[in-house]
DNA sequence: AAAATAGGCACAAACGTTTGAGCAAATCAG
DNA sequence: CTGATTTGCTCAAACGTTTGTGCCTATTTT
């Protein structure tokens, strides 16, 4: 596992350490090095594998041409799909990535962060627990290269990319609504996300501008670690007489799976009993016993633009901050009615 | 982002910087430094929030406290849950992870690994494409804790941790055989891995075993990027009335998926017509059209698994190879009929 | 009282780079 | 032929640690 070093090569070939790094930085002509030890040393080099020990470099460089990820779940299909297309766009610029899982734990994410700007990372990707404002801050107020995704803090002017909830939520409530549904029911996690408010906000407007009540008991939060068990009580409220909704949003797409697995099992006929949609796709949604309509984004493009704007920042500390929303798209099927 | 290093401390305090790095490294007894130099040191170090660089310390000791995870592709739910799982049972003991994509390309995994040794990673687990025979064998002649999993090399000795294919292909062949097929095909990927091909071995050796030809047609291998077109078309064949499959094993949930998406499109009615079963299980695969009977295997303890064999091995450089083989589990659903 | 031991710390090299400054020899200008 | 410039390289510090050796003083042993 050993590897050449300077010091070996330089020894070997009797000149001296710098005339080497020089040239093998490519500053060979610029410091002057004569055509014949540029050869002798690129040729020795390559013969020998040289690779330059990143860590020696990075201490003094400061730099280490990594970008770090700070995401809560790698196991989360969203983040893992992320995650890749921001290996692959980085990876085309020279970039490695390195990631690091919060669990939504705000100790975990100050953790991940401090580790990587140990590690000399030169930019930051983050889907925040946004329970952090202070490392956001800290690092903002530093102009160290960051970009936030999917969550964000509302009081912090930062690099964003994330979704137009708000156009989303709006096409499924009025999709429900053209399909004969008034009584529409909102079920999201409870868990303190700018993304999950917004949708929620965007649930109760598009709901009052089509002259639907929200009544109490439409909207039902579940924990993050909820049971099957807890999806059936709410569904249960929902559908009582009092409630009587006849259409439900679910706000992620695990929620809407676990919301069908709960309406199976209580024998819920969708869409005649119930309709169905989700504020976000998974993949076999469409091989589900009735089809689920629901709101697809453009994931992976998501890391790419987060990249992209990365890059531009690590280049121009100063650069003005840019937000960015994709738009999402509604994929009707059968969760609904048939039109 | 500037943070303290010990020569801030060491003028600050007017201590040599060896002392506080003893002290700060909790060999200050040891090293007889005072309790009141101890203290002084220690305090003054929480105070300013001192942090070792790991880079510089890296350098010096050879080690990083990492582990390096080679896989090829994260967004591919089976690795990121192992992903997940290795970094969850890592960071127990104190190591971080840093993992890297390779695309089942045989150049990225070299780079992949190459990168993460230059980073001076203290164990590699790899998921490998098995077209990089040069560098686990390198690897493991230099001694260099690693464990493999999910894919091996039949040729090069090394800690395994994989599933019992045989097993799990035996049961599904069975259990189709138990629900009256005996015209069973088998449709897998054109991918050269042992894992593959012992399941399609175990396949037909448990039709023989059972009385059931394997006749031509009944084994088809699809090609990595498949269209749903191309599983169109092998169904089709499968089904002529030549061949004239009566129940399908699909070899990776990803398949299992897409071929139920061709069944549909086809309108072939699943159980009557065909039956169908998946070696590997996704998360909805119950909330199906019709509950798609699978096997399951315990993902994430093939990460922890991984990880502790993996430690072991760093413990012991000249530890024993080992090997371990998760058993699987039939999960029956509606998919081959009732009983 | 001299020698040995213990206590408490500092020195300096090492890890493998990068980089500004500087130096000797060769070439050029006048 | 002298001084200036160019050519071609080397020196050494720096990044932030770790660690073996060694030094000085104080205490104990003989």
């Amino acid at each position: 596992m050993k590897t050449i070093s300077l010091q070996e090569i330089s020894t070997a070939l009797k000149v001296s350490k710098s005339t080497i790094s020089y040239v093998l930085n490519g500053r060979g002509d610029e410091k002057r090095i004569s055509i014949n030890t540029q050869q002798m040393i690129e040729e020795y080099a390559k013969a020998h594998n040289y690779k330059p020990n990143p860590l020696a470099r990075s201490l003094i460089v400061g730099k280490s041409n990594m970008i770090g990820f700070v995401l809560p779940n790698i196991a989360d299909f969203f983040f893992a799909r992320i995650t890749r297309s921001i290996e692959k766009k980085a990876m085309q610029s020279g970039y490695e990535v390195v990631f690091s899982s919060t669990g939504e734990d705000k100790e975990r994410e100050e953790k991940s962060i401090q580790s990587m700007l140990d590690r000399n990372v030169d930019g930051l990707i983050i889907a925040s627990s946004q329970k952090n404002e202070k490392d956001i801050l800290r690092l903002t107020q530093n102009k160290f290269p960051m970009v936030l995704i999917d969550r964000k803090y509302p009081d912090i002017s930062t690099n964003f990319v994330g979704l137009n909830n708000i156009g989303g939520i709006t096409m499924l409530v009025e999709h429900l609504i053209n399909m004969g549904r008034k009584k529409i029911g909102f079920v999201s996690l409870n868990m303190d996300l700018l993304t999950l408010n917004e949708r929620l906000n965007s649930y109760e407007e598009t709901m009052k501008r089509n002259g639907c009540e929200v009544k109490k008991g439409f909207i039902q939060q579940l924990e993050y670690n909820h049971t099957d068990n807890d999806m059936e009580r709410i569904i249960k409220i929902m559908l009582s007489k009092s409630i009587g909704v006849e259409g439900l949003i679910f706000s992620t797409q695990f929620l809407a799976a676990d919301g069908i697995r709960a309406l199976n099992k209580m024998n819920i006929k969708v869409p005649t009993d119930m309709a169905v949609v989700s504020y976000g796709h998974k993949n076999d949604f469409d091989l589900f016993k009735v089809p689920l309509t629901a709101i697809d984004f453009p994931v992976e493009e998501i890391g790419e633009k987060a990249v992209d704007i990365l890059l531009e920042n690590m280049k121009d500390i100063n650069m003005k901050k840019e937000e960015f929303y994709f738009n999402t798209e509604l994929i009707v099927r059968e969760s609904c009615g048939s039109h």
